[in-house]
DNA sequence: GATTTCTCCCCACATCTACCCACAATTATA
DNA sequence: TATAATTGTGGGTAGATGTGGGGAGAAATC
């Protein structure tokens, strides 16, 4: 069982591109995960995702049921593969994330660490002012879908 | 099973922001849940809405069902996620709530603890008083509504 | 094989958190 | 009513946390 992620916090990047992670994300479930391994890949949305590592394997496994027999499956398995970075913490609770990464999500110093319930997003903090400005308003139909789960 | 919450007090921030919980808050349930945590959040209202840790999960589990393959999904859990913060009871019934949470609802020294059901709500005295006179009056169509639930 | 670059350990330290103790005021109990 | 327990509040302090930087070893490059 995974921990829920929630809440939010800054953070800088230090010049070796290493960033704290808050210690509430740093441990999940009961502990028995003796690495604590995320696996960083590139969002949907302008930011980094980073999912504790079973529960990446969760989801990959489901990628290994798509056939490779269709073109869009193979382009996808394989940008999310080729995204797909293991970082470890160190003794500190850092991670050490790719340069090329950062600029993905046109990170430079400042860091907003999303706890996104089972993963955690990593913005840079004017590209997400930015995109929650832009962001369309959740519709009435949008609540009406969402009231049938919740 | 959650103890139904009902009536209010009124306490004071120290100086290093933590906020006595009243005493008839503090537990629920059968007073096995061992940590007594609180997941507190920005109210639809402005206030902030304290749920207690287990009726936050049973709602959150059910956000995770939701596939975050949806832009909408995406943004909001990021929203939900972001305001909410888990926090524990100190061994005096304290909780030390973020600074950003009580800008949020103007709270500076005075807070009202309401007992709202299954959540506790936290106003700054001025907001609530002003927030009441501004409030739309409950009309007619508004009760014949709710007799058909009740 | 030698040199350079990178990774990750260690140490350091300011700040923040949450423990402990304390105590007055209130409520519960005998 | 007298006594005991609970509650709300204040403050000191040990430990946790976030950040910086040196340097040994691993990995990559020449």
């Amino acid at each position: 069982m995974i921990t829920t992620f929630a809440g939010e916090s800054k953070h800088f990047l230090d010049d070796k591109n290493r960033l704290s992670i808050p210690a509430k994300f740093r441990r999940w479930g009961d502990g028995e995960d003796p690495e604590n391994a995320f696996f960083i890949t590139k969002g949907s949305d302008p930011c980094l995702v980073a999912y504790p590592e079973p529960e990446w394997e969760i989801f990959t496994e489901k990628l290994k049921k798509l056939s490779q027999f269709k073109k869009k499956n193979r382009a996808f398995i394989r940008t999310w593969s080729r995204n797909s970075v293991r970082l470890k913490c160190d003794k500190q609770g850092r991670v050490l994330i790719p340069q090329e990464h950062l600029d993905f999500a046109g990170i430079k110093k400042e860091v907003i660490i999303i706890g996104a319930l089972n993963y955690l997003e990593l913005w840079d903090p004017e590209t997400l002012a930015k995109h929650q400005e832009s962001q369309i308003p959740l519709d009435d139909d949008y609540y009406e879908d969402l009231a049938d789960i919740l």
